[in-house]
DNA sequence: GTAGGGTTAG
């Protein structure tokens, strides 16, 4: 890289040892004191941008203060520092000065460091340079803080070597910019070097050192630095506690802030952010709770910064309505505070309440970035929602190609996946460049839940050999894959190198995965001593894939006993009455069916009732079973004895065996369709021919529905990809891509 | 001559 700086030199003057002692001097205001209350200058105050600032220029014309030094460079400082000003308004400023002194160069410099583009102070420091102007002890706190920003390590050393030609070094700001530059450059050592060499040793530049150890993980060293202090202000403590929760060390954050009240050093805003980030990963709602008093108490009612670090307090503590609360009453929301309270509800699985959110956000016209995106798109993901997800992607590709943010990509490939676009989900996952592990755990997933284990398997061969070492999480998908797929001895082989070649213990998800796999295959002794052998308690997925199992393989023996396991651990489950039943159904037991019906209405408990959800132009249409609440439940009607009448004509004959597992549809009648059928005959409707229609149900799929969807795929010519519970379907020309194993 | 350094969530 070509320095920046290698021209020109420093011009080194020796001027002021031959000036005048200041104190000699007359003492007379000088003429900028009258000037600090002239009504153009509190003009500026009341300016809201480049409109307003015009306004003011032209008064500062009439008045003819645009003579005057003084004057403009307080224009300019307003255009170049206010958050309501124009940094370009005040370069066109500056540019019409014939000499402007120090203080103005100094000011755009300041501007542009905090510009989003402080590289520019850097050209700018060297156009002072070429006009003769010399940097003084104010213009390099505000060049090196442009140096740290970016952060240019390189430049910052050339301007420190020009900060100590001009002997500036022994300047307490300029001391503990370089500490500061060095630390933001990531260069710890260097920054010591700066400290140790300088008998300035004020508490702002121990803070800095402080800070940079702190915030770079370096604890120990901080906290010896902090015990060297005589003095520490809240400044200091604050570096120690932000450092620890920037850490992860979460409790030891909050032991300091106890430390920090007891050694009476009153907190701040940025003390509180701090506890705030530390209360919610910790889930310490008793402590978020005080800190709230204290921000009301304290007048910070309204700080955005505070309240959205209490929203998102609360929706980690799990109190979304609180958060809601804080949310709502905030007047002028910001990014932050729309990804906080956004990331609340996906994080509580309040997906269409995130949803709901993000198009508010968009109303208000808030640009999302990376962080609104990896809120929503598991929300997307888990309600199918495909043609939002695919904005997310366009607008991705449109506005931050640039990023490189794999997370992001990962988990576009799992809202692909899960919306059952997996060819989309492959195509991104082929195109990018760095791939984390993290991506190759998502793509492996995918495949699985789609039911093409030969490919997940053929994938982590390849993750392997590109020297990607797997962890528990890819287990997780490699041995669904394989109970997806009735793969047992894949199975097996994966389990066992993954405890003995990777020295990863599994965990009650891998059992699992393997006790899925072994029942549903029909080898329930091999899953019996799979589950005797395992080091924790089987929860109650496992006991529920097992009576799963039960009900393929028609075992009611087995049944009765699982399902009393599993009512132990979930005695209010109505889904295991409902299986049972099932299974008595299946045996011909229908006294047994019928004593559970009674024992349910007994209980007054009521199974989940089915749900499905489609996406048609970009609106998720929900149907819980029997549904009749749509607008246009007259046609979906319609359609659906179209469907039955053509599925009579194609031969097919309804299984009812499933029907009594309905509590719901027995009230209603003959005609009460499963959620399923219904979603699909609006697909039908609503989608132009020949479109793959896509459905997602909360739970698995029912028989009769399942044999339903091959025949409607044929005789509609169409695809159905339906989600359930467990996995992916792929309904096409009369055949389902589960090949009826699931 | 007016200005300047260290701490802040998702």
């Amino acid at each position: 890289m070509a320095t920046v700086f290698s021209s020109p030199s420093i011009p080194i003057t020796s001027s002021s040892s031959s000036s005048f002692p200041l104190h000699f001097l007359p003492s007379s205001d000088p003429p900028y004191k009258y000037l600090q209350n002239h009504p153009s200058l509190s003009l500026l105050s009341t300016c809201r941008g480049i409109q307003t600032i015009k306004q003011a220029h032209a008064h500062f014309i009439k008045t003819g203060l645009h003579n005057n030094q003084f004057a403009l460079s307080k224009l300019i400082e307003f255009c170049a520092i206010s958050p309501f000003g124009d940094l370009s308004y005040a370069l066109i400023i500056f540019n019409s000065i014939h000499e402007p002194n120090p203080i103005i160069w100094n000011t755009i410099i300041r501007g542009y460091s905090l510009s989003p583009t402080p590289i520019l102070a850097t050209s700018f420091y060297i156009r002072m340079l070429l006009s003769g102007v010399e940097p003084n002890s104010y213009t390099f706190p505000f060049l090196l803080k442009s140096c740290a920003q970016i952060p240019a390590p390189d430049e910052g050393k050339q301007v420190h070597v020009h900060v100590l030609k001009l002997g500036l070094d022994s300047d307490a700001f300029v001391h503990t910019s370089l500490i500061n530059m060095y630390v933001r450059c990531g260069e710890l050592d260097a920054a010591r070097r700066v400290f140790d060499k300088s008998p300035l040793r004020d508490v702002v530049s121990f803070t800095a050192l402080i800070a940079g150890y702190a915030s770079r993980g370096y604890l120990n060293d901080a906290r010896k630095l902090f015990d060297e202090i005589s003095v520490r202000d809240v400044v200091s403590w604050n570096a120690m506690i932000s450092g620890y929760a920037q850490s992860d060390q979460y409790k030891e954050a909050l032991e300091f802030f106890e430390e920090m009240l007891n050694a009476k050093v009153e907190p701040n805003e940025s003390t509180m952010v701090s506890v705030l980030s530390a209360c919610a990963h910790l889930g310490s709602i008793e402590i978020g709770n005080w800190v709230r008093s204290w921000i009301e108490d304290n007048g910070f009612g309204s700080n955005i910064r505070l309240v959205n670090a209490l929203i998102d307090m609360y929706a980690k503590c799990r109190d979304l309505e609180t958060a809601r609360t804080l949310f709502d009453a905030i007047l002028q929301k910001d990014q932050i505070s729309w990804n906080v309270m956004i990331g609340g509800c996906t994080h509580l699985s309040h997906y269409k309440e995130a949803l709901a959110l993000f198009r508010q956000m968009q109303l208000s016209n808030q640009e999302p970035n990376e962080v609104t995106f990896l809120n929503v798109l598991p929300a997307c993901a888990y309600l199918g929602a495909l043609d939002l997800g695919k904005w997310i992607h366009a607008y991705i590709a449109k506005n931050m190609s640039n990023t490189t943010n794999t997370s992001l990509y990962t988990s576009l490939i799992g809202m692909y996946a899960k919306c059952g676009s997996i060819q989309s989900a492959q195509q991104l996952f082929d195109a990018m460049e760095v791939k984390t592990l993290a991506s190759w755990n998502a793509m492996i997933s995918a495949l699985a839940s789609h039911g093409n284990a030969d490919k997940a398997l053929a994938l982590f061969s390849k993750m392997v050999d590109e020297g990607f070492e797997p962890d528990d999480i890819t287990y997780v998908g490699i041995l669904s894959a394989c109970s997806h797929a009735g793969l047992v001895e894949a199975g097996h082989q994966h389990f066992d190198s993954m405890i003995q070649v990777y020295k990863i213990s599994p965990k009650l998800n891998h059992y699992g995965c393997m006790i899925d796999l072994l029942s549903r295959a029909g080898l329930f002794d091999e899953a019996k001593d799979l589950m005797e052998k395992m080091e924790m308690k089987p929860d109650g997925a496992i006991w529920g894939s097992l009576l799963g199992a039960c009900r393929v393989h028609g075992n009611v023996e087995l049944a009765e006993f699982v399902a009393g396991q599993l009512l132990e651990l979930e005695p209010e489950n109505p889904g295991v009455y409902a299986l049972l039943s099932n299974i008595y159904a299946g045996a011909g037991r229908w006294d047994d069916v019928a004593r559970i019906r009674t024992r349910l209405n007994d209980m007054g408990m009521k199974k989940l009732p089915g749900c499905s959800s489609i996406e048609v132009d970009g609106v998720v249409h929900e149907f819980l079973v029997g549904d009749k609440a749509h607008p246009q439940s007259n046609r979906i009607y319609e359609m659906l004895d179209e469907i039955d009448n053509q599925l009579e004509l194609a031969g097919h004959e309804p299984d009812t065996s499933e029907v009594l597992y309905d509590m719901e549809s027995m009230k209603v009648g003959a005609l009460c369709y499963h959620s399923e059928k219904i979603a699909i005959a609006f697909g039908l409707i609503g989608t132009s021919p020949g479109t793959t229609i896509r459905i997602v149900k909360n739970l698995r799929v029912c028989g009769n529905c399942h044999s339903e969807a091959k025949l409607i795929s044929k005789i509609f010519n169409r695809e159905i990809i339906a989600r359930d519970r467990s996995r992916f379907h792929h309904f096409k020309d009369g055949v389902c891509s589960c090949m009826d194993y699931w």
